[in-house]
DNA sequence: CAATTTAATGAACAAGCGTTCAAAAGCAAA
DNA sequence: TTTGCTTTTGAACGCTTGTTCATTAAATTG
């Protein structure tokens, strides 16, 4: 046997990149075997080279469109009120990650297991985001509405808090989306203000 | 070569412990070869069982010690005010996870890569600190101190930040330990209180 | 000093790893 | 229907994996 009937690049491809994810996420990237993602796609091993140059390009390219698409949806407006920048950050923080949970559990989890290059892109992005929020911080600051002794700290104690919701949040549980979004927002508006 | 000079159990135990902790933080479980700890310790492969009977172990071991020594050393006296528990509370948690930034890692990032039965010990630990705090808020809300609405929620949020502090703090770095747990502190108390 | 216990070696095991590639087969265009 | 392109197979490569064990030598005990 070779070619598979039925089989065309524009199916096989998003196959993989979605095996990878949610078998990296489960397993752990070292534990994830090239030819365990492919027997999830249904395919031989060999065939997985057709879409990566190898399993690094793999796990590199999905932390990178994850963080890409988390820098492109981020809220940003100056011309609104600080308050409100912080709350709309908030609130898309928790919904942004609630809805990838596979993505951002690699994101956290997967960095050393980037080489040296890959971690510098990825490390980059991930700076930028936090600096969007401090630099909401910082504003609020300069115009009085917030009481923060120090904004980067700040900044990285309200993303570690928002990003824990993905250790136990799970559609259809106890608390809704929005009944989340509104208890980590009264706590960050008091966090930050006097 | 056999047995060679100087070589002891007392001596060799404690250094493969070691080179495991060290050598799982940084490059994670899966990614360790038991060569590479015995390497480390500067053993054959061979030699590591003596000491553990195999690999799973020796991260279960670091793990349910690290848990362990966690609950023995927090704070707990029920006959102070909730509000000074809660600070105790917080700056321990800071302190604890200050001092052993490896433990830490190994304990948050590995959980996936131990077996069922070992998970749920682990995670039977965890659930017993996270009540030590969620009782200190429930305690707090029933005496009129704290405005929480889900005592719960908030348990799992304070956790969240103040474990994130070992993502970025470095002894001799910009803030002493002291000003680190003063400003987080100041953040939890204001999320509390109304 | 002799006997015993403890600790480490180093080779071996079967299994699995990431990756490559010639060959084969389905698909699309002419 | 023939031709050329795309996609996959399946075997093979050299290397690493966790673990076992007979052997050997140092340390300890009497």
């Amino acid at each position: 046997m070779a070619r598979t009937t039925g089989s065309h690049s524009d199916i096989t491809g998003p196959r993989v990149r979605a095996a990878a994810l949610r078998l990296f996420a489960a397993g752990g990237y070292a534990a994830v075997s090239m030819r365990a993602i492919a027997a999830e796609v249904g395919v031989q091993a060999g065939a997985l080279y057709n879409y990566t140059p190898d399993k690094q390009s793999l796990l590199f390219d999905l932390m990178q469109g994850h963080m890409t698409d988390l820098l492109a949806e981020t809220p940003s407006d100056p011309t609104r009120p600080a308050m409100q920048q912080l709350q709309d950050f908030v609130a898309f923080h928790i919904r942004f990650h609630a809805d990838r949970p596979d993505e951002v559990f690699i994101a956290y989890m997967e960095l050393r297991n980037l080489t040296p290059e890959n971690f510098a892109v990825i490390e980059g992005l991930r700076r930028e985001y936090e600096d969007r929020l401090e630099t909401i911080l910082r504003t609020g600051v300069e115009n009085g509405y917030f009481a923060v002794a120090d904004p980067k700290i700040v900044t990285l104690a309200i993303i570690a808090m928002l990003t824990g919701v993905n250790t136990w949040y799970r559609a259809g549980g106890r608390l809704s989306l929005d009944e989340v979004v509104a208890q980590y927002w009264d706590m960050v508006r008091k966090a930050v203000t006097v």
